[in-house]
DNA sequence: GATAACTCGTACAGGTCTGTTCAAGTTCTA
DNA sequence: TAGAACTTGAACAGACCTGTACGAGTTATC
């Protein structure tokens, strides 16, 4: 995707293109409505240098929101999803918080200003990841199978969100929210009996 | 509340004036950051008519707001919250689904067009209603101990927004989600075992 | 049916935002 | 060090929103 033209960028010109992309995230986290104008000051660069590099705000959001998904995917990739279904889980639940929680109201940003195909897709792909992983989990009988899969994917989605929001409230503390959206989730999402008592740090 | 005036308003203003409330709630809750103009559309009056009945948009808005606060009230008061705690809140939950779903996004517009501490209060009003009755839950031994309480509010507001979102969305149907929230609810706060399979309607 | 209350369209002032242009500076690169 | 690439502020046009003013037309109410 990156520019198929021979001639390279410049080094300032690629280094401010980072510093705004990075301000881009931090603001649009906080606030999907940020204006172009905040954005190009929290880079540190002028409102028509930015311009000068990303046409519109759509595509300068579609550049963030890309960045954005390919970390993400990053790190959940790194999740191991193999043993058993209930604990991978759990696994795969504290780390989709991190990424929840450092990108937080920026999906929003994407769903206004991205056309929703692509937007979907974007937003589709983490998903996946849950939802092959809850399909295991039905099969082998440790994840509940009364409710819809789609449901209960909106149920972490729905958890995720509301505990970002609380932190960034200020009504829970950063620390203790990875623990309890695994602890919540799987007691929502679990079958049979539910233990998980302490974020258990069992090799 | 209601002007300490003498003079009543003329019944085509009162009829505008409950057409523009009622115009303002959908278009609101769809769309927080609706414009008046949308709203005086919807409402079939002409913008200076609503000028005339409302100062500015934060005190529509306020009306609004307070009126569904008023409406969720009564509708949330008319649950039964004696007996077992468990299955009163399962009837609390299914009730506040209502609610959540009719309102929607309003939420947000009184966020942002409300003074911090309006909107703080009119929203905490029902948690208190939750609130109450999760403490019982805990002290009766229903509900589980071993997370805060306020992540338990936020939990029920979370999986609340969450289901109407995806209900908005088409992607489940309004006549499936209170009996999920409920479920999942209850399935993510219950203590010991947990059954309610179907959406029992046993007297 | 007369009068006050109400409505309506148009139009305006002031604000914010987007995106573009331009002319002048600065800085990388070769 | 020369020239191209890049940055910059100011300034503009266009869009949209809020809130106000006015004059003419309707409609409830007594």
């Amino acid at each position: 995707m990156t520019a198929t033209t021979g001639i390279p960028k410049r080094a300032d010109a690629r280094r401010n293109i980072a510093a705004i992309l990075d301000a881009a995230t931090a603001c649009l986290a906080v606030d999907p409505d940020a204006s172009i104008n905040d954005i190009a000051i929290a880079a540190g660069v002028g409102r028509v240098t930015l311009y000068g590099h990303f046409p519109n705000r759509a595509a300068l959001v579609a550049r963030v929101v890309d960045r954005a998904i390919q970390n993400s995917d990053a790190e959940l990739e790194a999740v191991d999803i193999n043993g058993d279904a209930h604990e991978a889980l759990g696994r795969l639940l504290e780390a989709s918080w991190h990424v929840t929680h450092r990108y937080g109201a920026l999906v929003l940003a994407a769903q206004s200003a991205l056309p929703d195909r692509d937007f979907r897709d974007a937003h589709d792909k983490p998903a996946q990841r849950v939802l092959k992983l809850l399909r295991r989990g039905r099969r082998e009988g440790t994840i509940r199978t009364d409710m819809p899969l789609d449901w209960q994917v909106t149920t972490i989605q729905g958890l995720l969100h509301a505990a970002s929001g609380a932190v960034q409230r200020g009504e829970l503390s950063a620390e203790r929210a990875p623990a309890l959206v695994r602890t919540t989730v799987l007691a929502a999402l679990t079958s049979g009996h539910s233990d998980a008592p302490g974020s258990g740090s069992s090799p």
